[in-house]
DNA sequence: ATGGCATTGCAACAATGA
């Protein structure tokens, strides 16, 4: 199964830049989406529908706002939006599918980046999902998302002056060690070492162009399916946002 | 330390993002 994460950074936007024809090529067989940014009614489903995919999203209940998606040309057998933490779920950030027997999770981890509230709110959200992934046991998962924080150094341009950028701080790379620990695996980095490999840039002062990126975006697994990681890669070069897809292909 | 850029809602800028 191959499976992609991308946040579109509002999928009406993504779509003006090219999003469907990309989709065409046929990617992935499951595709998570973050930020969507947008209602089911304001998106042209019908076009997606038209590449392959069968679409399912759960948008915030603040209009414009977050919200995930799954894209699949694999029939599920159940979708699940929210994951029962209340304001998670009022700003549209998890949803899961049951695909092929194997739990995919789509999770936009929150920003702390607009103030000590929405840090302080960051930080509360790792403490949910942490019990919300833990609840399930001896399932095999694979957890999709924008996780908002780079692991280490080597996931970001200037580790030196972002030490106090958030996103960077110690103790969201210490949930990161944590939430490992618990019994995951960075399908990434499992297969490759390489720096200077990110999936997010600033679009500001021409970041993208010089590759002064963060590494956000992570397909993660339960350690007991690491063993099927065939591959995994970033697509720096499709360009429909401010992240970038990043991509798993399990046996 | 600051500002820089983009999407969206809603119709002028405000909120948000990392």
């Amino acid at each position: 199964m191959r499976i992609i994460s991308y946040n579109v950074n509002g999928i009406r936007s993504a779509m003006n830049k090219g999003f469907c024809d990309w989709l065409s090529t046929n990617p992935a067989d499951v595709i998570c989406l973050q930020e969507i940014k947008a209602n089911e009614a304001d998106i042209d489903v019908s076009a997606i529908q038209a590449t392959g995919y069968q679409s399912y999203f759960f948008p915030a209940q603040k209009k414009g706002y977050s919200g995930v998606g799954i894209l699949t040309r694999l029939q599920p057998s159940e979708v699940i939006c929210g994951n029962g933490f209340e304001q998670s779920d009022f700003e549209g950030r998890v949803m899961r599918a049951m695909i092929n027997g194997i739990q995919i999770i789509c999770a936009y981890f929150p920003s702390g980046s607009s103030g000590d509230d929405r840090q302080a709110y960051k930080m509360q959200w790792l403490d949910e999902f942490h019990s919300y992934v833990a609840s399930f046991k001896n399932q095999d998962l694979v957890i999709c998302g924008d996780y908002n924080i780079c692991h280490k150094p080597i996931d970001i341009h200037d580790p030196v002056s972002n030490k106090n950028s958030s996103g960077f701080l110690p103790e969201e790379r210490a949930w990161m060690d944590k939430f490992f620990e618990l019994g995951f695996t960075d399908t990434y980095r499992h297969l490759n070492d390489a720096p200077h490999q990110y999936s997010w840039w600033s679009y500001r002062a021409g970041a993208r162009a010089r590759n002064k990126g963060w590494r956000i975006d992570y397909i993660s697994v339960s350690t007991t399916l690491a063993h099927v990681v065939q591959d995994a890669a970033i697509y720096p070069d499709i360009i429909h946002s401010d992240h970038c897809p990043i991509y798993v292909s399990l046996k």
